[in-house]
DNA sequence: GTATCTGCAAACCCTTTGCAATAAG
DNA sequence: CTTATTGCAAAGGGTTTGCAGATAC
């Protein structure tokens, strides 16, 4: 398999599913993979606004979730109302700790989940798709400020 | 320290922040632990009203944010549009293993998590508080009846 | 008595959708 | 040409909130 990028990726999904590569979707999706950031509907929306990109919300709400059955973004959390969304696509899998009180995120890789997952999936019948595993606490700056 | 029950929770907990021990606060704690399934506040209304009791959804949604506080509940997962909640208090730490086609779910424990939890403490320097991790995957009866 | 809590209804906010015009293939 | 897509504005649906009356302490 050569190498595809996320461009490519998109395209062919669409294609597969009889739906058509507009410059809008391209849009977004430049958007999207120009950071490596988690984003959210609104920021993305903010800044394709303040780059002059005139797409509109509705829009971008019905395209998330091509990219998401793409499998190149796929939501992480549920936070302030509203859903956040991350990378798959060109980023290994990883993991979240995240600090409770200042919401920093540091992301984490370590092969025992894996390990772990496939055990699970015999111990309980499942075919084990993936996982996702958050450990959450107070991270070092937030430590020293506890009141 | 002597077993203490949600409700003695509850109640210490309302006191230590200045707030009340109502007849509403009481019916719900003791309808959510009545059974040990995860809920949401539609069913949670509904199973009370079912029973007479006459409680309304504000007072609902602005009492679980304090079982949440005194750590007796949390949330569990966003789907179909609003929060998932469970129990915390009374029963031991797991984590979920769900099927992304029934959404049924399985629930487990793995020590081995709490030792990748410590360890990445150490290497981030956060006072780690707990994790959830969630495998997710096809169940057996969904892998058979695959399309 | 005083501060908190409840129920109601309206407000809020994120997300979805009907529709008519537009554009991809 | 045919069918999918867009933008708009309105609708939807879960959650929050202002307020006046009720109640815990």
């Amino acid at each position: 398999m050569e190498s595809r990028n996320e461009l490519d990726v998109f395209r062919q999904h669409l294609k597969k599913n009889h739906m058509r590569y507009t410059p809008e979707r391209e849009q977004i999706i430049r958007e999207i993979f120009s950071t490596h950031d988690h984003f959210d509907v609104e920021s993305l929306y903010l800044r394709m606004r303040q780059k002059g990109l005139t797409i509109s919300k509705a829009s971008i709400y019905r395209i998330i979730p091509l990219l998401v059955d793409a499998e190149l973004i796929s939501e992480v959390y549920y936070e302030d109302g509203h859903m956040h969304y991350e990378h798959i696509f060109g980023h290994e899998h990883h993991c979240h700790m995240r600090c409770t009180r200042c919401r920093r995120i540091e992301e984490f890789t370590d092969p025992r989940l894996h390990l772990i997952e496939q055990e699970l999936g015999e111990r309980f019948g499942f075919q084990v798709k993936g996982h996702n595993m958050e450990v959450y606490g107070l991270c070092g700056e937030c430590r020293q400020s506890e009141s």
